[in-house]
RNA sequence: GGGCGCGUAGCUCAGUUGGCAGAGCAGCGGACUCUUAAUCCGCCGGUCGUAGGUUCGAUCCCUACCGCGCUCACCA
């Protein structure tokens, strides 16, 4: 494809090579970041700058420019903040005048020159030596418009960073988030630890993995689904509260709500139960809300939330009793909560089993409706093989979930530490795999070796940070709040 | 995976009831010492997502494919 501006930008790159310059230097010279130099003279008033003549050095990308005959001014960006250049042709010599002239939109640049103010007051730096640090070949996106084809932001995330200021918000602010994250559970004396992404086998969620192989072990490996049985193997190592972010690949579809690997905040913390880490939930979520909104009220598309805690505890029970009618303790069996839902009008598709009815039933007719955070707890123990068992109703476990704008964002649970109980949930998990369930969780034997040792009641707490960070974003896509979202690859010209 | 929609210049978008494909920005040349979407004059720039088909003629109609979006299914 033809392209005469790319043509333009190669010719000036071989012009300044054969001029001797280096158009790609290794080191850049003394500078201060444009941030510094408006911190240090934006209040500065064009007078007190006209008698100090600062003299500064600055270096950027250049964003735009705007050329005169004698005169041009240039806008330079250095970490997000910009700051105008201006060459003026009787200041400099003809040769550093021509120099400024060639730059591309793009290049990078290193300027020395005075600190003033144009007639308008915009606070400029008028170049008395400027060299190139980087020669860009190729244009970027318009300077009005900007980008907004989705799949180019997406693919190339680069230009959308530099094109569009809300992309460059949203990748500050996630890192933000976590790292208010991390400074929660640090101040509570969790520690951050590393578990394999490369599992032999996987577990921990209900999810199809993604396989892989090591070719000097010969073996079969999977992506990890989660963390969560290794980080329980470092619970009976003794290592009382830890907690991890990384990430978790599930092989299942894509939508605005999932991507294939996404990130995971688990931790777990001895001795404590469910409801401590619902008390954890709602601490870590608006001490984060106020660390990097500076309030827990928020809006999310439209919807206002505040998540300030406590949330509302609901159980599964109650909440899809509140929603469609039925009572699903009353039903305890398939044939019966079909028989339930179809007095109650609606239709009970083709569940399998009982505890896939009541997810399904949950799923439609609850969770939408969950907008402000709630917890939803004591599932169905057929649903949670790794959660403890109710004291009170051994149907149920000691889980709970949080939802907040119609999405999940986490699940907990009083762990199992009982290795029979294990054992037989596993088991379980392998018949429904026998009868077709590929996101059964598979039987494992060395997780059981080790809850064989001894492991003390223990709380563990999964959150889903791209969830989070895109409701405290008020993204409407976890797109947006992913750098690079899982794309199919490129066909062609897009 | 199903349904619907989209894909035209580097970017943002028009357009053709089927008849040589347009604008703004960007680029190139020229004018210009206060612009910040600079302005003015001139110019360059396209396999109209890809491959077939229908047709005298396809960017437009048809089919398949590729990619993206929405949505349903799936998905803690």
């Amino acid at each position: 494809m033809s392209d005469n501006e790319r043509e333009a930008r190669r010719a000036r790159l071989a012009a300044l090579r054969e001029g001797g310059v280096d158009p790609f230097p290794a080191r850049v010279g003394e500078r201060s970041s444009i941030a510094e130099v408006r911190q240090q003279h934006d209040s500065s008033s064009e007078e007190a700058l006209e008698d100090a003549k600062p003299r500064v050095a600055i270096a950027g990308r250049v964003k735009a420019l705007r050329s005169f005959g004698k005169l041009l001014f240039m806008t330079l960006v250095d970490d997000g903040v910009s700051l105008q250049v201006s060459a003026r042709k009787q200041e400099v010599s003809p040769e550093v005048f021509a120099f400024a002239k060639q730059l591309d939109v793009g290049d990078f640049a290193r300027v020395e020159g005075v600190v003033w103010r144009t007639k308008k007051g915009e606070l400029t730096v008028d170049i008395r030596r400027v060299e190139i640090l980087a020669k860009s070949l190729r244009p970027l996106p318009e300077k009005w418009h900007g980008l907004s084809d989705v799949e180019t932001r997406y693919r190339q995330r680069y230009l959308d960073l530099i094109a569009n200021d809300e992309a460059r918000e949203i990748a500050v602010f996630r890192s933000r988030v976590l790292t208010a994250l991390r400074s929660f559970l640090d101040g509570r004396g969790f520690l951050e630890v590393e578990t394999p992404v490369l599992q032999p086998l996987y577990g921990g969620a209900a999810a199809r993995p993604f396989t892989t192989y090591h070719n000097t072990l010969d073996q079969q490996l999977y992506l990890r689904i989660s963390d969560e049985l290794y980080l329980k193997r470092l619970v009976i190592g003794g290592l009382d509260r830890v907690y991890e972010i990384g990430h978790n690949f599930r092989n299942e579809g894509i939508s605005k709500k999932h991507n294939p690997e996404f990130t995971m905040l688990e931790c777990y913390e001895a001795y404590a139960d469910y409801r401590d880490m619902m008390v954890l939930t709602e601490a870590m979520v608006t001490e984060v809300a106020e660390r990097v909104c500076g309030t827990t009220k928020v809006d999310f598309q439209g919807e206002k939330l505040d998540l300030a805690g406590p949330w509302p505890r609901v159980t599964i029970r109650d909440a899809i009793a509140e929603g469609t009618g039925v009572d699903i303790l009353a039903a305890p069996d398939l044939p019966a909560l079909q028989e339930a839902v179809r007095a109650q009008g609606l239709h009970p598709g083709e569940a399998p089993t009982w505890a896939v009815l009541v997810d399904e039933l949950f799923s439609e007719h609850v969770e939408p409706r969950l907008i402000q955070p709630t917890f939803i707890m004591d599932h169905p123990v057929e649903l949670s093989p790794l959660a403890k068992r109710s004291a009170e109703d051994p149907r149920l476990v000691e889980r709970f979930e949080p939802f907040v704008a119609g999405m999940e964002i986490g699940n907990a649970f009083s762990e199992l530490n009982d290795p029979d109980d294990q054992r037989e949930r596993f088991t379980a998990m392998e018949t429904a795999r026998e009868q077709g369930d590929d996101e059964a969780h598979p039987m494992d034997e060395d997780f059981l070796l080790a809850l064989e040792h001894g492991m003390p009641p223990t709380g563990g707490l999964g959150i889903g940070v791209d969830r989070l960070v895109m409701i405290l974003a008020d993204a409407p896509n976890l797109r947006e709040v992913i750098l690079f979202p899982a794309l199919r690859r490129d066909g062609g010209t897009g």
